[in-house]
DNA sequence: TGACAATTTCGACTGCAGTCGAGATTTAAA
DNA sequence: TTTAAATCTCGACTGCAGTCGAAATTGTCA
């Protein structure tokens, strides 16, 4: 690697570094970029260089998490437990990972799921990777008989998520309390599954 | 009514228009406030003294509007329709209004589903308004026994909700385009019925 | 090695959101 | 009507995100 690439390695993780030092202690509102390119001993403009905004910043900090959780979410997960049971544990793990940090996870979720035009393809990619990750879980419950054979797993994964981000939503407008979103999670998803289940008669109560 | 409030409505209704008309011809974030003010005729700090954000205007003017659509609504629904046909005439009508601007939309969804910690208190009694509205339809598509009777009534809102948002976030990730975005949303509703019908047969193709 | 091109770094600068307190207007009480 | 308190208005000011172009560093080729 030449001498230009190591340094830009460097700066990159200094700049990151720094971020998470001062988003952590101060909040990321109260985290000016001058002040985090001071600790990473770098100039303001040097910050642009790498990082288009403020917010990409924070990103690609969560991101960088995210893709180490998504994995240990999906080996998490007995991938012979019931669907119902696999995708709590997924879900609920996600969820206490991402409002760890109330403020983070509002602008990540934010960003996330309404993206700006610019960065929309980003997050696209991002989704579906993680996507990728649970259809196999799905494809197993397909094999026990858990789900029906005839909807698409992206269509599946997209209940689970629609019904996820609800959730999210619930929490951040106070509506659900910490400590009942995993009740509130296995209702709302047993009702998905209900109508997700190969056919007809009353299975679960 | 005194002559201080009477020029507290007149001003602030002239902050409202001026918002209108700029934010319609310059967008959102081409619009300063102290633009806003000239065209308005105040000066910069008494919008402040209306609304305690950039964001709060936008917010009061989306709702205002909000507000009416409800109501059409609503009342658009054939109340006798499937609840499946009335669902997607409300869900789509919804997101046509929304979309119809982009930024707006993302704006206003971002902050309608991740409110910030201030705000939260008020879009979870705007949510529960427009909950109130559905109620009545859910109830007596129960009556028609077209939905369970053993499901909570803010469940199954919730559940369509949830689902609504998962496509207004496909949209804005570029993942679905708009034409599509009606296939869509039957197609995950009728997932979502399936399971929420009262019990088991075959019933819809 | 020298010298020119390409890239990177930097902080002064611009523009805007939001604050603040001095002054103007309205209300209430005598 | 006078006066003092309450409320409202204003724009200068602060602080920060993001830009820009001049200077420094690195790469390249003679």
């Amino acid at each position: 690697m030449s001498i230009r690439e190591e340094k830009k390695q460097i700066t990159k993780q200094a700049i990151m570094d720094a971020a998470i030092t001062l988003f952590s202690a101060n909040g990321f509102e109260n985290t000016s970029i001058e002040e985090l390119a001071k600790v990473a001993g770098v100039g303001k403009g040097t910050v642009y260089g790498y990082f288009q905004t403020k917010k990409e910043i924070l990103h690609a900090f969560c991101e960088n998490e995210l893709d180490q959780i998504y994995k240990e979410l999906v080996s998490l997960a007995n991938p012979e437990a019931p669907i119902l049971e696999q995708m709590l544990t997924i879900y609920m793990t996600e969820f206490k990972y991402v409002t760890q940090n109330k403020e983070f996870g509002r602008i990540f979720m934010r960003q996330t799921i309404f993206p700006d035009e610019n960065d929309a393809k980003n997050f696209l990619k991002n989704e579906d990777k993680y996507f990728q990750l649970i259809f196999p879980i799905l494809e197993r419950a397909q094999g026990r008989d858990e789900l029906r054979k005839d909807l698409e797993l992206l269509h599946i994964t997209g209940h689970f998520y629609g019904l996820y981000i609800l959730l999210m939503s619930a929490w951040y407008s106070g509506r659900i309390p910490t400590e009942e979103i995993s009740t509130a999670m296995e209702l709302i998803f047993r009702q998905a599954l209900e109508g997700l289940q190969p056919h007809s008669d009353s299975k679960s109560k």
